[in-house]
RNA sequence: AGUCCUGUAGCUCAGCUGGUUAGAGCGCUACACUGAUAAUGUAGAGGUCCGCAGUUCAAAUCUGCGCAGGACUACCA
């Protein structure tokens, strides 16, 4: 017959990767799991693409562990489940690192490298790693389909994402448009966030500030504001060269503001000015002086040293909200709505951390600005022009100089630095704005700050923040349609769905989808060059049209590129409705469009596969798993596009997890060498602890505090506890021959403890399959070890010992095997998704030996259902109290100093309920055999024997007592005897707390039992044990013959008998011990495989018994 | 700066809708067990449940304000 494997003499996880990940290519396991499941019978899970670019880290062994658990549970429940995977090729970080390989700028495209070059160089390093990624795919037994995965880069990629484009194109969901966007203008190139935060681009640069005076309209004051005369409202700005540019003022709401009286420090005019109330010492310091009358203020002297200022008035932001003022610069007046410009409004953003308050807000080159002026009602119109096109321009030009509106500064630079070297003016436009602002009696404060100011990282100059031409989608015209549909996505954990997705959406802004690069996917634009005509592309197949019509039109002889990417595609040259000739709009699209369309791209739909999609087959996900840091990110643009084209949700459970950090909660970095080698873990571990650990120890989305130390824990912990129950199955049933060929023995027939570990089982499927089902892992695994280490092994195992290698190969024993096979195959598939290649080993190993199951792996199984009618809940609960009693029972003897091996007489249980009997009767033979104590004795006449005591019950009895708990807890607590007899025997009692009266029940009473006088009593919750301690010559003789036997069996190991040879024994004679071998002969022979025991000399060894007493014991085979 | 998350024993984590001795594992200490043995059991020590205030008869749990750590987003007149 075939034999249960013990090849290996211990635990060793990495070898146990080794053979199985070698069984799996050799059997195809992977594809067989999928294949054999039926294809309308899918669960759809979509693969995150990741960057090849990079190293495969531990945090990507937790993203992949988590994803391959619910698909592994999935197709174990019988789903199809297709795993596509994918690579993420195109963006930013790929052509950094090639132009650091080169040593190139990006200044350098297309002068020093052809941009055909630069592209190819792109697609060769996008898969540098693949390699590694494949490797650790493979060693950390993550199930990808990674022969045929999807490529950003390929063309048929591209065409689908073409396509998805000309849907929201056709829906008027794609516009070119302004924002407010960092700008180089020396470059003439507008900066990713990215760029900006490369470092050294934040620098001090010192700068002219000015604190501008604003004329309000005395018409629009509120009515406390009126008799003051004129009234200003003073704004502070870094960059007084967007002064011209100001279309509104921006006040917190809830911010105090005051009205000061005081004097201009240039002009020496009387003025009137609304500033910050926090912000009033900080901006009249110095040369000015607070007064607290009119008539110290009256009283300066433009030669007086100190400008007095009075506070007359205090008021909130909000009340200042609607006034209008002057415009302050009148050089230009805004194209459109100019009689919305030039008010006070609201913002959220604006602080009293510096300047006073009140923000100068110029909505063309600020992106707050813009925001708040967008915000407010009616809209504040920006600061635009018609130019000669009748464009809407800003007052300043592509080249960071003012338009000619400025008169005397247009021409200027905005910024000295723009200027080559030596043609700089001597006064920046800032200082000349400061200048006439203080003639005009507009200027009440100017000086020079320092601050912190980004700077081009290519040509080191400031940046502008500049209304930059790009392509959007409108999402904000979806957003209601966005926020309905997340509402039906199953987000684990729930918070970052409901709050930081759904507040993301409510906050929505226009995707900005340009990106001016060279390596991505070309936007299917094309127009006119007055952009007054334009086209969107949606497939190869249109194109090849369009070029065929432009082709005649145009007297062309172009093809359609091999290769959709630039530069390729820009020489294509369309040919718009009226015969003029359109090129293409030279932007690319943010990346994270490219993996927001993977549902549809990865199949080239709808250029195939169209009932992928259209028949919901692989559309929309069930489950899709990343890090949190996707939420803005992926699991965005996946909602985004799914919500925009198709109206659905593109997924319908997430779960998000946190970061792995490093054992002291620090983020893993190169530069402080705490980073994890997954590779090497995997192999100094191997994979499934390494995963059970990851998965055990904290909720997927709370952050890893990755610590080998918590592998080894859980490998010696869970693994090692299996791995032994596993062994001491085979050994004995190796030699038992136990094949599983014997008919089932129906459960009734088996012991109670066998129904208790088979309930405890299918309790424990249930479980598992329920937190599987939630995306709950980490509570699954939990429940897994919680049965195999406390329960199974601990418990099962421990108190059947005897039972798998004493005696005939009886039913019981068979039972026994029966029971404890069942237990191993439905923990193997239970772990089978968080433990793949240990799982498979197991089941292998048992199924190979009785061929019970059709399966050659654990994984192509189906997943345990739970059988109800083997859940009893009375018998779970009964074992709850054999294993508490158990304990309480050590733990006196472990007080009293008697060991285990001393038998002692009995036990007695005080009893409160009947039923409590009925149910301690049924285990009493295991706790008595465990605790070795002869017998239970139950009391239930407690009267005076056990005293009682009382203690209230909070939870039933607050709703009744209110605010009279505490009284009512303390005169429970003092019940005397009778009074609790009483209660227990009429289930009523009524206590009186200031003259009211109150009935109370049995269930607002918790009694349990005191003390025993006169006995060693412990106690848990509601089970109190006492033990009888005394000792009898007989109990001694029998206490001394287990000493011997454990000494004899000792010996037998030491010698390296076989589990089975049979042994005679001498023992020198000793008159302690005598009674022992005479009256219990019979029991040490049997235990020890002894055919006789003979007293006399023999040059054994010489073994202690007691502490008293050692004799020389031999044995030998018989 | 905003949004969100986390804060319980030396460490890693449980603690459901508020209910009175706040738990587990690891680690530590002591003891025991020994045909699962590079295992195992029992016991012990170890907690201002981040702080403050509030709601309540009752707060680790609910509310507010802080503090610390983290993530994301935005970058500031």
């Amino acid at each position: 017959m075939a034999k249960y494997n013990d090849d290996l003499k211990q635990l060793d996880l990495p070898h146990i990767d080794q053979l199985m990940l070698k069984f799996w290519e050799e059997n195809d396991i992977f594809n067989k799991s999928v294949n054999q499941r039926p294809v309308d019978n899918s669960f759809v899970f979509y693969e995150g693409p990741p960057s090849a670019n990079g190293m495969p880290g531990i945090h990507h062994v937790m993203g992949r562990t988590v994803k391959d658990i619910f698909c592994r549970f999935q197709t174990m429940k019988g789903k199809r489940v297709e795993r596509k995977g994918g690579w993420d090729t195109h963006g930013l970080p790929i052509e950094l690192s090639v132009e650091k390989e080169l040593g190139i700028t990006k200044e350098d495209i297309g002068k020093k490298i052809s941009v055909d070059d630069y592209n190819h160089k792109c697609r060769e390093t996008v898969m540098r790693y693949k390699d590694l990624w494949d490797d650790i795919t493979r060693k950390m037994g993550y199930w990808v389909d990674l022969d045929n995965p999807y490529i950003t880069f390929n063309n048929e990629y591209i065409e689908s994402v073409w396509w998805l484009l000309a849907q929201l194109y056709n829906k008027g969901l794609l516009y070119k448009g302004y924002t407010i966007q960092p700008y180089s203008p020396a470059a003439g190139t507008g900066l990713s966030s990215h760029e900006l935060n490369q470092p050294g681009c934040y620098r001090d640069v010192t700068d002219t500030t000015v604190v501008a005076q604003f004329l309000t309209k005395p018409d629009t004051l509120p009515d406390f504001l009126h008799g003051y005369g004129d009234i200003f409202i003073l704004a502070w700005t870094t960059t007084p060269w967007t002064l011209p540019s100001n279309t509104a003022l921006t006040v917190g709401p809830k911010i105090d503001y005051v009205l000061v009286k005081t004097y201009n420090q240039y002009t020496f005019k009387p003025i009137n000015v609304i500033i910050g109330k926090a912000l009033v010492e900080k901006q009249l310091a110095g040369k000015f002086m607070q007064v607290e009358t009119e008539d110290q203020l009256n009283a300066y002297q433009q030669s007086d040293k100190k400008i007095p200022y009075l506070v007359v008035k205090e008021f909130k932001g909000q009340d200042l909200i609607g006034i209008r003022y002057e415009q302050l610069l009148n050089y230009a007046l805004p194209y459109d709505h100019p009689e919305n410009a030039f008010r006070v409004i609201g913002g959220s953003f604006v602080t009293t951390e510096d300047g006073t308050g009140i923000v100068h807000t110029a909505p063309t080159f600020g992106a707050d600005d813009a925001k708040a002026a967008r915000e407010a009602v009616p809209e504040v119109p920006a600061m635009l022009v018609l130019d000669e096109h009748d464009n809407p321009v800003p007052l300043v030009d592509l080249q960071g100089r003012f338009r000619k509106e400025l008169t005397e500064i247009g021409g200027k630079y905005v910024k000295n630095e723009y200027y080559n070297e030596g043609e700089a003016p001597e006064k920046s436009v800032d200082v000349e704005i400061a200048i006439k602002l203080k003639e005009e009696n507009r200027a009440f404060k100017v000086e020079k700050y320092v601050h912190n100011y980004p700077h081009c990282w290519r040509t080191d100059k400031p940046v502008l923040y500049y209304p930059l031409d790009s392509w959007f989608i409108r999402s904000t015209a979806m957003k209601d349609k966005m926020i309905e549909l997340n509402k039906t996505i199953n987000w684990k954990p729930a918070h970052t769905g409901e709050k930081r997705f759904g507040n993301w959406l409510e906050n929505l802004n226009d995707w900005n989808l340009s990106r001016s690069r060279y390596w991505g996917i070309p936007l299917p634009i094309w127009r006119t060059e007055d952009a007054s005509e334009e086209q969107c592309i949606e497939s190869i197949a249109d194109l090849q049209v369009e070029v065929a019509k432009a082709n005649e039109q145009l007297g062309l002889n172009q093809t359609v590129p091999a290769d959709l990417h630039r530069p390729y595609i820009d020489e294509v040259i369309l040919v718009s409705q009226s015969g003029k000739p359109m090129k293409r709009e030279l932007d690319l699209i943010d990346v994270w469009f490219d993996s927001g369309s993977m549902p549809y791209a990865q199949w080239h739909y709808p250029m195939e596969n169209r009932d992928f999609i259209d028949k919901g087959t692989t559309f929309p996900a069930d489950f899709i798993a990343e890090g949190v840091d996707q939420t803005r990110g992926w699991f965005f643009t996946l909602h985004a596009i799914a919500s925009m084209v198709f109206g659905s949700v593109a997924y319908k459970n997430v779960v998000s997890n946190g970061l792995v950090l490093d054992k002291n909660g620090v983020k893993m970095s190169k530069r402080l060498g705490n980073v994890i080698d997954p590779f090497k873990t995997l192999e100094d571990y191997g994979a499934d602890a390494t995963r059970w650990y990851m998965i055990s120890n904290a909720q997927p989305w709370d952050n890893l505090k990755f610590d080998l130390d918590g592998i080894d824990e859980v490998r010696r912990k869970f693994f090692g506890t299996l791995f032994n129950t596993y062994s001491f199955f085979a050994l004995y049933a190796n030699i038992d021959k136990f094949s599983y060929s014997e008919a089932v023995i129906p459960l009734e027939k088996r012991q109670e403890i066998d129904r208790w570990i088979i309930s405890l089982l299918n309790s424990l499927i249930k479980e598992v399959d329920n937190d599987l089902a939630n995306y709950e892992p980490t509570d699954a695994t939990r429940k897994i070890m919680s049965f195999v280490d406390e329960h199974l092994s601990n418990w099962y195992v421990r108190l059947c010992r005897r039972r798998f290698w004493k005696g005939e190969y009886s039913e019981d024993k068979i039972a026994a095997y029966q029971t404890l096979y069942e237990c191993l195959t439905t923990i193997s598939k239970l772990m089978s998704p968080f433990a793949p290649m240990f799982a498979d080993w197991l089941y292998k190993n048992l199924n190979e030996a009785t061929g019970k199951e059709v399966h050659i792996s654990v994984h192509l199984s189906d997943f345990p259902i739970a059988d109800r009618n083997h859940i009893d809940l009375a018998l779970e609960q009964r074992m709850d109290y054999a294993q508490r009693i158990s304990s309480l029972v050590l733990s006196i003897r472990k007080k009293e100093g008697i060991r285990v091996r001393q038998p002692l007489t009995k036990i007695l249980l005080p009893v409160l309920d009947p039923d409590f009997i009925h149910q301690v009767d049924s285990v009493r033979d295991l706790i008595l055999s465990e605790v070795n104590v002869k017998d239970i004795e139950y009391i239930t006449d407690t009267d005076g024997f056990i005293r009682k005591k009382a203690k209230a019950n909070f939870k039933t009895l607050g709703r009744i007592l209110g605010k009279h708990m505490k009284t009512g807890a303390q005169m429970i607590q003092e019940m005397d005897q009778a009074s609790i007899s009483q209660l227990e025997k009429t289930n009523a009692f009524s206590i009186e707390i200031e003259g009211e009266s109150f009935n109370l029940t049995t269930e607002d009473v918790e009694i349990s039992f005191d003390e025993i006088p006169g006995w060693q009593v412990a106690t848990d919750r509601e089970v109190t044990v006492a033990l009888d301690v005394t000792l009898t010559e007989d109990l001694i003789a029998e206490g001394l013959a287990r000493e011997l036997v454990n000494r004899i069996q000792n010996i037998r190991k030491n010698s390296d008998f076989n589990v089975t040879d049979r042994i005679i024994v001498d023992i020198e004679k000793n008159n302690i011990i005598l009674p022992a071998i005479e009256k219990f002969g019979d029991y040490i022979r049997q235990e020890v495989l002894a055919n006789q025991i003979n007293i006399n000399d023999n040059d054994g060894e010489l073994t202690e018994i007691t502490e008293e007493v050692s004799v020389k014991i031999a044995i030998s085979k018989a």
